[in-house]
DNA sequence: GACATTTTGTTAACGTGTTAATTAAATCTG
DNA sequence: CAGATTTAATTAACACGTTAACAAAATGTC
């Protein structure tokens, strides 16, 4: 006879409520900026990483193929990002941050700072990094599980 | 000079990351019974804690109201769930499971215990637990933050 | 080199997340 | 009890997540 854990202690919806906590403060910096959660994360990854490929971005960024389609679409037109086909292989496209893009993610930058500080004084910086480690370890695509 | 910790030690994409591979096995063994995620989730609200009203359903289940009523209604039009009026505040309505939606849940049940058993054996019960604690500090609606 | 296969991306369709606007019922205030 | 306010729920609009179908370029095989 088995039997399911008590919604309240379900794995799923302790990362999604978590989740929620986390990114309301981020999402409220974001709103004032018009750009959203997604486009946040790939401007940031842009910036970490330099120009890269499509699927590199999406592997780094956590999106799904069409959705980087849609955002990295919708980025163009903001003129925060330019697409560029690569010669040797005109499928793939290299994928830059332009100043403006960067420029975004610096008028931020202080603001998102605070936020992740705060969570990790919340929790305390040794089960903040515990934390890390644990949702590692659920992270499909890490090398170690 | 505040700095973002770079994207792979990212709160937000951790968790993204980690919700990604608890899903994967559970959306594998939704796609058969051709329901959601989000409407699995409901119905196991509903079995455990029986017929409630929309707003404490939305709590429980972690769904915002827009999304609950779209929910419903499909769920209403598979015949799993039966919504009435409550009469002496006909704005409110009670929500209730039905012998078909119970059903999809008993069918389901053996496996969906054996996804959370092997998450629990992945991560060893204590780290486990121990992950649940430390999502549950990052809830916004928990009561000991 | 023709043709099948693989790889890289895009488009389509559907459901959900989020915010804002809207409706209807209940409640408050005078 | 009329009118304003609050509450419960729905609808609308837009972006994203997911799966499947599709298109185009590169690669492999004969």
């Amino acid at each position: 006879m088995s039997n399911l854990p008590s919604t309240s202690r379900s794995l799923p919806i302790a990362l999604i409520r978590a989740r929620e906590g986390v990114m309301a403060p981020i999402r409220d910096m974001l709103s004032e900026t018009g750009i959203t959660e997604q486009q946040w994360r790939v401007l940031r990854v842009l910036r970490e990483h330099g120009p890269q490929d499509s699927s590199t971005l999406a592997r780094r960024a956590c999106l799904l193929f069409p959705s980087l389609t849609r955002i990295t679409q919708t980025l163009r037109k903001k003129g925060l990002i330019s697409q560029t086909r690569v010669a040797e292989d005109k499928r793939r496209q290299m994928i830059e941050i332009t100043a403006a893009g960067d420029q975004i993610i610096q008028d931020n930058l202080e603001r998102a700072s605070a936020i992740v500080l705060e969570f990790q004084e919340t929790l305390g910086i040794e089960k903040y990094e515990q934390l890390l480690d644990l949702l590692a370890l659920l992270d499909p695509e890490n090398p170690d599980t």
